[in-house]
Parts: structure tokens; C-alpha cells; sequence
RNA sequence: GGAGGGAUCGCAUAGUGGUCUAGUGCGGCCGCCUGCUAAGCGGUUACCCCGAGAAAUUGGGGUCGAGGGUUCGAAUCCCUCUCCCUCCGCCA
């Protein structure tokens, strides 16, 4: 959510930033109902102030009299009219603040879609072959590893189910992702909830513009998470944190539920996007003058996992007009794939800055007697599973169809007989 | 799921319709004193919103788990919900 003091104060410099993302958001709109929240919220103030000095005053017995609690009887109505005035006008006012994005840094590069993204590195060579690499969907049928047949059966279309070693390579790579994040990159471990509250959707900024994409169930009023970012980003709900405990660093494994009703036909071969997937999520919440430098470490982090499997890759910066909505300013890791012949997303890492912090309440005080402060969010995969999946099958692929698999997962695959 | 008990300013507790501008203790912070990481003394100690101010600051309103209700007036009475605890039932 953007400061309603920063857009009464700049609305000009508001609307020429979420210009950027190529939308357009009524500012104007959103001002004048600010106004007469305000002129509400006075009116019954004054009023209020009025009603407990005469509530004082009658506090003693000898100066009540039936006209004066008349009085006061017609006054508290005043007030309570004023009151709903008022409230009717604050929520009107979040609900449209809840649907501003965040607003673009200003080191994001202008464009208006996917096509003005810059790619900014990469790593690696992408793999030459001396035969025609294999899609993975071919190679985990081959391998029996992949049974999307039964996938389907048991849950419908964008479901599969993973056999034998396949289902423990994705066990394996979950163990060494989060081990090196812990042990080598810092991050404290959560198992978070994978169902949670409202809310917390609208903490995360998935709610309430994005529900099309969130299973939900209505009876008990559950979310599924579809990122463990979510219940990351209202971990620290409602509480202001102490200056010393920041930066926090936080590494969840969470599987991810995502209905893809936006994706309607797209990518409906192989794994790449199901309905549900699981994903090894970092995330930071930092004081606002390191979240930049903390986003450079957080894309690092995520990196380094490619760079231990030794998987060619390169990172995209995303352009003002394909950000996503919570972010101000995201890199993108990008695998190579040789069998689908595409570039893989296996990681957004973003800087919200006080995007998700305002949303969620996440505060902290900088000195012991300083005024609270919001802090700065960042989230990045570190890494989505199905996809660094693919790029294992189909980058260490060999003629006669079996897999080596690299030698950072060895200690991971201890079953490997079986 | 059933029966009971509870939720107060970091922690512990007081408060059963107006004197609550929520008291007290502990802890924290600041200062003083003291020949030692003790004791003592004084002060301070929540959060949000609106207004004034360049700012330090300052005027007002709100918040006693949440939301409604009764009342001139609610931490206190009533209703609903949430969460926690105890017991019973069921169950990985």
C-alpha cells in the first residue's frame, strides 16, 4: 500500500510513477475522498471533545438535570452519524489504496511490457550436445520418474505425480537448497502454515486484486499459499521490531497452490506450471536504507544455488511495466532449458520496499526512542523446484537417455540404488 | 464436537457504571549518589489518526482481544466472534 500522506502530498509525482507500469489509477479520485474522510473525522472530533467535557461535568451529581442529558442524548446521535460518516469514508479510501501498486525505483529501466526487460548477466555456457536433447516431458516418461498420466487421473489436468528417483531428486534438491541457504547464506529456517487467513493475502498484496488466482476454501475462509511469501510477509504482523534484529533472513520450503486461471493455456506440456508446486522461498525484511544492497545479496543467494548445480543461466531485470504489483524494483533467474529449447523462471527476487510492510503492519524502531518506522520487504525464490527439475533433466542429459546428475546433489541422493 | 475458565500499557497484577487523565510491582531507559557489574534516590517508559509548526514540540480524538449493543457516561453490564487454558469425546 502507497502513504496517503506521500500521494496527498505528491500526487503528481504519484501518478507519473505508476504511469510507468503503463496503467492508469484514478489519484484524483482517491485525494478527494481522503478530503472528506478528513472533514468528517474532524466534525465528529470536535464534537467528541465537546460530549466528554459535559460527560465530566456530570460526573458530579448536583450538576445533572434532565435538559442537560437531553442535550447530550441528541449530541451522541450527532456523533454516531458523523461517526459512520467517517468510517464509510476510510474504508472506501483503503479499499482504493489496496489497489494502487507499488511505486517503480527509480533505477528500474522504462517499458511497457516484457519486451523492455534487460537481461543484465549471465552464467555459464549453455550446453552443446552431440545429439537432439529431449524435452523433459519425453525423458521423465522415459525414466519413469514423471507419471503425469496418474497425475491427471487423481487430480485433473496441470497435475503429475513424480516416481521413484525423480520424486527423491525433488526431496534431494529441497534438502541442499535450504541446507545452503542456512548453513552457507545465513538464512534462519521457518515451516510455515501453507493455509492461511485472509488477511494475510492482503498483506502480501495478493488480495484483494488477485484472488482469481488463490484456491480458497469458503467454509472455514483458508487461503492456499501460493508462494511461502505470504505467510513470510505477515510472520512479523503487528509488530514493531527492534533496529538490532535487522536484517531478518528467512528461508521456507512451502508447497504452492496457484489456480493459473491468468495462464489459461499456456505452458500446459510437461511440469513447468501446475496447480500446485513447491518452492524454496528467501525473504528479508531489512531497514529501509539496506534493502537495496540486501536485494544485490538476495539474487546472489539465489544464484548461487544455480551455480552449485552448475546450470547455465542469466539474470533479467525486469522493466517498470512488468513489475509485479508488490514490487518496486525485480531480477529474474532464468535457466537454460536445451530439450524445451526456452529460458526458465526459477526465481523473482524483488525489493518491495514498505509496499507489504504498510499492508501487514510491520514496524521497527530505529533508536529506543525513535518514532516506529515501516520496514522494507524483499522475497526471491531460491529456487521453484519444477523448473530447476527441467533444467537437471535436460541439461545433463546423455545420448543413451539416462541423467547424471551434478555433483553438489550427491550427498543428497543417498538412495540412489533404489 | 461438549462443559467450564480466561484475555488490562514489555512482563506480572489492581480495577464490577462517573474521582480511570487506567493504579502498583518488575523489567527497560535517562540522571544523581556511591572507592568495585550491588544497594539507594529522582524522573521516564504503548500505539494509531487528525490539526498547528521548518523543527524540537504542541492541541484534539481513538485504542483495556475484535466487533456490535445498553447508557448522558462502559475496562466494568449485555450479545456475537477470535484466541488461550482445563476437563470430556474423537483422531493422524
Amino acid at each position: 500500500m502507497l502513504d496517503i500522506k506521500l500521494i496527498r502530498e505528491n500526487p503528481d509525482f504519484v501518478k507519473r510513477s505508476l504511469e510507468k507500469r503503463n496503467e492508469n489509477f484514478d489519484i484524483d479520485g482517491i485525494l478527494q475522498l481522503d478530503a472528506s474522510y478528513r472533514r468528517s473525522l474532524q466534525q465528529q472530533e470536535q464534537l467528541r471533545a465537546q460530549h466528554k467535557k459535559m460527560s465530566k461535568q456530570m460526573s458530579n451529581p448536583s450538576e445533572r438535570s434532565p435538559e442537560l442529558t437531553l442535550q447530550m442524548r441528541q449530541m451522541g446521535e450527532e456523533i454516531s452519524a458523523l461517526q459512520e460518516e467517517t468510517s464509510k469514508n476510510k474504508s472506501d479510501l483503503e479499499n482504493l489504496l489496496l489497489l494502487l501498486p507499488n511505486i517503480p525505483h527509480e533505477s528500474v529501466p522504462l517499458g511497457n511490457d516484457a519486451s523492455g526487460n534487460i537481461v543484465v548477466r549471465t552464467w555459464g555456457e549453455p550446453k552443446t550436445f552431440a545429439f537432439k536433447p529431449l524435452p523433459h516431458w519425453e525423458l521423465g516418461e522415459k525414466l519413469d520418474i514423471i507419471d503425469f498420466q496418474r497425475g491427471v487421473k487423481l487430480s485433473g489436468s496441470r497435475f503429475y505425480a513424480l516416481k521413484g528417483w525423480g520424486a527423491h531428486l525433488q526431496r534431494a534438491l529441497i534438502s541442499f537448497m535450504l541446507d545452503t541457504h542456512v548453513i552457507d547464506h545465513g538464512y534462519q529456517e521457518i515451516y510455515p502454515p501453507f493455509m492461511v487467513k485472509k488477511e494475510c493475502m492482503v498483506g502480501s498484496g495478493n488480495l484483494p486484486k488477485f484472488g482469481d488466482n488463490l484456491y480458497h476454501d469458503k467454509e472455514e475462509d483458508y487461503w492456499f499459499v501460493p508462494t511461502a511469501e505470504v505467510p513470510l510477509t505477515n510472520f512479523h504482523r503487528d509488530e514493531i521490531l527492534d533496529a538490532e534484529c535487522l536484517p531478518i533472513n528467512y528461508v521456507a520450503y512451502t508447497t504452492c497452490f496457484r489456480r493459473e486461471k491468468m495462464a489459461a493455456g499456456k505452458d500446459t506440456r510437461g511440469i513447468k506450471r501446475g496447480h500446485q508446486f513447491d518452492k524454496v522461498e528467501l525473504y528479508k525484511l531489512t531497514n529501509p536504507e539496506n534493502s537495496d544492497k540486501e536485494l544485490e545479496k538476495l539474487i546472489a543467494d539465489a544464484e548461487d544455488i544455480c551455480q552449485r548445480l552448475e546450470l547455465p543461466y542469466r539474470v533479467v531485470q525486469l522493466c517498470t511495466g512488468d513489475l509485479g504489483f508488490a514490487a518496486c524494483k525485480t531480477y529474474d533467474i532464468e535457466l537454460w532449458a536445451p530439450g524445451c529449447n526456452e529460458w526458465l523462471e526459477v526465481s523473482s527476487c524483488s525489493n518491495c520496499g514498505d509496499f507489504q510492510a504498510r499492508r501487514a503492519n510491520v514496524r521497527y524502531r530505529s533508536a529506543a526512542n525513535a518514532r516506529t518506522q515501516f520496514v522494507h520487504t524483499l522475497n526471491g525464490s531460491g529456487v521453484a523446484l519444477p523448473r530447476v527439475f527441467i533444467a537437471i533433466l535436460e541439461n545433463y542429459q546423455q545420448a543413451d537417455g539416462t541423467v547424471v546428475l551434478p555433483e553438489a546433489l550427491t550427498p543428497y541422493m543417498k538412495a540412489r540404488q533404489s
